[in-house]
DNA sequence: TCGAAGTAATTGACATATCAAGTAAAGAGC
DNA sequence: GCTCTTTACTTGATATGTCAATTACTTCGA
């Protein structure tokens, strides 16, 4: 009797196995953090922003009252993000965001969140929140720590890897 | 003595603690695979395609020498993908798919792998297997099995959860 | 203090993603 | 066989992402 296909297999209906558990992984992620995030899309986006723009403000907030320069913001993001100065733009023009070019170092832009921004972040907490908190229902708090602490030991043997 | 803060924490220069274990793990999934994704970008696009490209690509080769029909590949697809046609359509300009038109259900477009296709995917697939094995080093292969229960259980949770 | 090198951010050109509407074919019910 | 609904895409409009080149400013080093 032929073994019962992995979940993942079974989801993108591969016919052969994987070739490894890290390949398997792999492809574990992504496709999880692909729901994660369009289920944290629907609610963030109803609301004018992506799920980007969510994070930017969430920085910006976590800095405030003090600005941040442009790209130490984009150093912050969860998601690589190169199209940085274009994402504040739409944030500014949202009202969501102020900008000043920083009368110390001229090169640099500096960042505040508006009140219009703090007021949209607060309202989108909870849902945001309670949606994390619904999809991460069937795990225990130790399974949180322990996924996470395998997450940050990946992240670690990605980045020193000489890619 | 203040408690060290979490690599996540440290990495996105978070001040204030997470919310709940499960929020810090749904960040720390997301900078995970953002990683991930950059990290076989950098190893697919050289080739001149992209990184869902080049999933539909392993698709087609599943189910050769078998044809799909268009939304069956975007059903199976790793990650999400409404922009379906569009793709095929970068593929087949490509000369890596095939389509024609399905005789018996005439609303369906079935694809195929060309031989090019699958001696790209050949070329690849070395350099990718080698690039996921070098990320996951740092985890034992009992951890890679961890991972994927605990990314499994998530899956079913956040796709269960009424949205 | 002058030029070379480095930084911070912006811009332009282009590729890709997203969403809503449209088209064509198949099936269901009378 | 004729409408109605559903399915399987496709298309157009628009938003967003990506990469390379450019501008403006600072810093470093002789």
């Amino acid at each position: 009797m032929k073994p019962d296909p992995s979940p993942v297999r079974r989801e993108i209906q591969q016919g052969r196995p994987f070739r490894s558990p890290a390949d398997e992984a792999a492809v574990a992620l992504m496709r999880t953090t692909d729901l994660l995030r369009t289920a944290l899309s629907g609610i963030v986006e109803p609301a004018g922003i992506t799920l980007q723009q969510y994070n930017v403000l969430r920085i910006l907030r976590g800095s405030s009252p003090e600005p941040l320069p442009t790209l130490e913001i984009a150093h912050r993001m969860i998601e690589h993000a190169p199209g940085i100065t274009r994402l504040l733009d739409r944030l500014e023009a949202k009202q969501l965001v102020r900008r000043q070019r920083c009368r110390e170092d001229r090169r640099q832009v500096h960042c505040w969140i508006t009140p219009a921004g703090l007021e949209l972040l607060e309202r989108l907490e909870e849902p945001v929140h309670g949606e994390v908190q619904r999809g991460f229902a069937r795990l225990s708090v130790a399974d949180d720590q322990r996924l996470l602490a395998l997450l940050d030991l990946l992240r670690a043997g990605i980045r020193d890897d000489p890619m």
